[in-house]
RNA sequence: GCCUCGGUAGCUCAGUUGGUAGAGCAGCGGAUUGAAAAUCCGCGUGUCGGUGGUUCGAAUCCGCCCCGAGGCA
């Protein structure tokens, strides 16, 4: 199995579709927000096009009133891989959401589905009374966290009130991964911090002159709830806000671009200290001139 | 040509009676265990347009010059 993981517009899309070129390969997404239906172009999914150049799995395959999360994606994963396997075609992973990987591979914690009623109500808290509330009930998590990390408190409350039993005790296990039954060949993108920005600003510019905005408009005619995953891919609260009347065209380009270049920014510091030492980074812009080098590098 | 206003961080701007400067945004570093394109923690990065002067001390006061916007001609 080969995998491709970078930040976001550093190039991987371009790169799995040289490698498919290589050899007989299913390309499967690890990306968060490209695994939901209803934004193609923001999402910068592969175009249909490309996706026919090679089999694609896990792109736009949830509708965006489901909830992903990395379990979820990391039981698809598998059975992509294994499918693939059976057609004796290579597992290309290729994406830019770590924690999927990281769960995919190294396994996660094996905590029971969730309560919804609990869930909606833990969620439905405001940040600093849910802390005071895992403070009670589970001092040890809340000693753990900070008192503003809204999304960790609330999940550190959810599993105690759901399961009766804190995080910090599930997490001492990791189920399910699959890193010792594989043969891992990963390559690490991490390109110049300034390419990487220009490409990000011309990228959302672009996903607007593509139909960025219409693709907006039908997802909040589809009325999903706002806490849905899919409703804060980077674009969505910009673009909605811009059809509200808040800001302008322009404004709302600008902001996209800064919120892709933050999110980068993110993913450069999850990829550049979060997987194996072992794993090969590429640091360089990516050129055609490279390939033959990063083909060596992924053993294609 | 004259008058007025402005020139302080990458951007937009604060800066009280003179004590070598600080906010927002952007940016940078980090965390990340079932929403992760989320969430959170940390960090000012500066010849205060230039130059001469007053002063123990100038972003702040004075002179001259440069640049930008507007007004009068």
């Amino acid at each position: 199995m080969a995998l491709i993981a970078g930040p976001t517009a550093s190039g991987k899309t371009a790169l799995a579709l040289h490698l498919a070129q290589k050899q007989p390969v299913t390309i499967i997404n690890a990306d968060s927000a490209q695994v939901y239906a209803h934004l193609p172009i923001l999402s910068a999914q592969p175009s249909a096009t490309e996706m026919a150049t090679a089999p694609h799995k896990l792109f736009g395959y949830l509708d965006g009133r489901d909830t992903c999360s990395a379990a979820r994606w990391a039981q698809d994963a598998n059975t992509e891989i294994e499918q693939a396997w059976r057609e004796e075609r290579l597992p290309l992973l290729v994406g830019g959401t770590g924690l999927y990987l990281r769960t995919l591979l190294y396994g996660i914690a094996p905590i029971p589905e969730i309560d919804p009623e609990k869930r909606r109500v833990v969620r439905s808290l405001p940040t600093d009374a849910a802390y005071q509330a895992l403070q009670g009930e589970d001092a040890a998590s809340a000693a753990a966290l900070s008192p503003s990390d809204d999304s960790r408190v609330k999940r550190a409350l959810e599993v105690i009130r759901s399961t009766g039993t804190s995080i910090i005790d599930w997490r001492k296990r990791l189920e399910g991964g699959i890193a010792d039954k594989v043969n891992l060949r990963p390559l690490i993108l991490l390109p110049p911090r300034d390419w990487l920005h220009d490409r990000c600003d011309k990228r959302f510019e672009q996903m607007m002159e593509l139909g960025a905005v219409d693709e907006v408009r039908s997802l909040l005619a589809l009325n999903l709830p706002a806490d849905a995953p899919v409703m804060r891919a980077i674009g969505v609260p910009e673009i909605s806000t811009m059809l509200n009347g808040e800001i302008d065209r322009a404004e709302a380009v600008s902001r996209g671009q800064a919120a892709t270049r933050q999110y980068a920014k993110r993913q450069y510091t999850w990829f550049r200290n979060q997987p194996p030492k072992d794993w090969p980074r590429w640091i360089e812009a990516l050129n055609d001139s490279d390939m033959t080098q990063i083909e060596r590098l992924l053993h294609f």
